[in-house]
DNA sequence: GTGACCTTAACGACGCGTAATTGTGG
DNA sequence: GCCACAATTACGCGTCGTTAAGGTCA
């Protein structure tokens, strides 16, 4: 049936499908092809392969591809782009682990509020519920 | 006297001080003096200037030029040099306040558990004082 | 067999560091 | 008055993007 997945295939996530070919790439990223060669000679891209050995772009390979754009548009080389993007992956993990560990912090005042206040009296009775903190 | 200050001039913060001379700054950097004429027209250090209109190299200054030539030793241009280490204050910020807000959470689950407890029992009696959370 | 892909090489433009020049301040 | 600094200009080298040439897969 043609809507069978082979076992060994990737999973159909729509962002990390590869599915365009380098010439179908350059024109959405705005370069030409053979920058994009260069690009992932220097490691800044990593597209997929096909078994005869013709690249595929994902559309977060183009995603990415456009931000190294904008950055060598801004006077960056391929060095500095790099470890821009590096940076910047990194910047927004502990953007993330920070919300993430507030929020954490929050819960657990209210989860301690909640375990000593039904220590404390029996439901029915409770004067007035917490109703978190501040 | 010789040893007062006057009253405009700056504390005298070890790292802030601004000291070296731009043939000194350029020897402990490693570079030549022009270079880091090139590196402040780029924006990338800001030394101070002396009345007659000589720049004044600090400490601090030098430790960013020494980072600067690394980054350009390792092949990065100047505008990646001046991203790369705006990205890496942020990178540490981020670093620090999620260090602060786990402190902040660990402290406050304590509190909280003090607060209640001091309700519960008084002082004297209390049978196995907290220890902290787990 | 005709394209589109692959790789490697060559070319031109630009960025960066150094050196040279001329002027000025301590 | 001498030496170091300031600013501008010129030169050499390396990087980057593009183009070209030749080979391979669909």
């Amino acid at each position: 049936m043609a809507s069978m997945r082979r076992p060994d295939q990737q999973p159909p996530l729509a962002s990390s499908r590869a599915v365009y070919v380098i010439s179908v790439a350059a024109e959405l990223a705005g370069v030409h092809p053979q920058t994009l060669r260069i690009y992932e000679r220097k490691g800044l891209v990593d597209p997929a392969r096909t078994g005869g050995g013709s690249r595929r772009y994902s559309e977060r390979d183009i995603q990415r591809l456009r931000r190294i754009q904008e950055l060598t548009n801004a006077g960056l080389n391929l060095e500095g782009v790099r470890r821009v993007i590096e940076l910047e992956d990194l910047v927004e993990r502990l953007g993330s682990e920070l919300i993430e560990a507030r929020r954490e912090a929050r819960e657990a005042v209210e989860r301690i509020h909640r375990h000593y206040r039904r220590d404390l009296v029996p439901l029915s009775q409770a004067p007035v519920p917490y109703r978190g903190r501040r």
